[in-house]
DNA sequence: AATAAATCTTGTACGCGATACAATATGAAC
DNA sequence: GTTCATATTGTATCGCGTACAAGATTTATT
């Protein structure tokens, strides 16, 4: 089989959560297609077929990479969607028989999950004017079964921060103070935490190491940074999760 | 699109574990394919591509329901497996397309994971006699990427039963001790657990509940038999698990 | 220089669950 | 009634989650 056909039947989605500091946001694409003789705008996950001789990861890497620049992107598979219907709407099989040339039936697609910060050195690819940041609160009707895609991803980030607390880190600048790190647990877990008891879980941690560093030119007193210690954190954790299976091969 | 014809592109793979009381074991079903001039017999998981108008959850129902009778089984998809090469080996290749009748190139695979209990009565479809139990720890190497398919379900069991407790109940009798049920934890955690403490951790489920009814004719103290309570669980937990996001839509 | 404004940092008390640990009770068989 | 095998049960400790308020620090204001 050729190199760089497409495969017309196994895509990608991706729900690329960006925290902004106080907020989750996803990221979207702009849409413009033909439904009867109107034309309509609307957005998208980003996400595609696969190549045919292509990793599932490697696809996932790729379509993001697309729209924006990041190093070491936390990405990760969460569920696939294979609903015969999920491909069936006119201006969805339109749309897409236009963009990738080829006649579209079923599609099976499998959903990935990024997290990442949204910070003043990401930036989206230079004339990449159909990307943009929507807030999850704020997010309307998705081309696709997108919405179920966002919703489901969504459900799946706290499993993945409470199962791994190293991935909180992706959300964050490489120095964060307390309150940062505690406003990304808030809007993870949609409440306000007791600002004390935080603290106290933070010391806790053994992988979040205090730094003598401190803000500067606040009107209030300054915040000490931290640092997540990677080293530390799979000496602790031993690169393996508590409650892994020793059922099979020990 | 034609009903029931085979969309040869997706394919179920189901990870069936069945606990017989004291272990973990896997549904393996035997396989005789030619390879050269040589025949050769193996083992590989119940799986099958999906029909062109099927969902993914009721292919899987429909493979394992092809083999073992059973009623309310616990299935879920955990992850798929896409690795262009998975489906090139020789012998893999030719067993597969004899038996669909089918030229077979690129298939993807979600990974499905079935928990139960292997009693007295559960029973294989009569004259299926291909499919067969395999203690986790004896599963030797298996067709396609099996074996790892096998692995990503084991690691997956775990959590799942750490995050949804009452996922342990389709291990159990209806009626089960508190022996019985212990081994099942001992057998996922691969140790043994304090005698006591277990007790006491079965005591504060309220979901557990103890009956007026005893074990007969056991050469010791008779124990006490419990019984899982599906509404008091649902009363406890709402429906959802804790941990849950409250990112999107509250 | 004193005060205000903003937010950062910190300690105590209570309750629950996890853990470590050993003696007693009960049903059947002899 | 003694033995055997397993079931059942209580105490002490520790760490973590939670509820709760006062003092410290930096800049801006007067």
């Amino acid at each position: 089989m050729p190199e760089n056909t497409l495969y017309p039947h196994v895509s990608v989605d991706c729900v690329v959560l960006g925290f902004d500091g106080s907020q989750f946001n996803v990221l979207l694409l702009k849409r413009t297609g033909i439904e009867g003789s109107q034309t309509f705008n609307d957005l998208k996950l980003p996400g595609g077929l696969i190549f045919s001789d292509e990793n599932l990861d490697d696809a996932a890497h790729r379509i993001v990479g697309e729209h924006i620049n990041t190093n070491a992107l936390f990405l990760k598979q969460f569920k696939s969607f294979g609903s015969p219907s999920r491909t069936s709407h006119p201006r969805d099989v339109h749309w897409l028989e236009k963009a990738v040339q080829l006649k579209i039936g079923r599609i099976v697609t499998i959903g990935y999950l990024a997290l990442l910060r949204i910070s003043s050195t990401l930036r989206f690819h230079s004339k990449d004017v159909q990307a943009i940041w929507v807030p999850l609160q704020q997010v309307g009707t998705l081309a696709f079964d997108h919405n179920q895609i966002v919703e489901e991803a969504v459900r799946e980030v706290c499993e993945i921060v409470v199962r791994d607390p190293s991935t909180v880190f992706n959300l964050l600048p490489k120095r964060f103070t307390a309150s940062q790190m505690r406003v990304v647990y808030e809007a993870l877990f949609g409440q306000p935490l007791d600002v004390r008891n935080f603290h106290k879980k933070m010391s806790r941690m053994p992988y979040v190491v205090p730094l003598d560093e401190f803000e500067k030119q606040v009107a209030h007193r300054a915040a000490r940074y931290y640092r997540f210690d990677k080293k530390i954190y799979f000496k602790v954790y031993g690169g393996f999760y508590p409650g892994r299976s020793s059922l099979y091969g020990q």
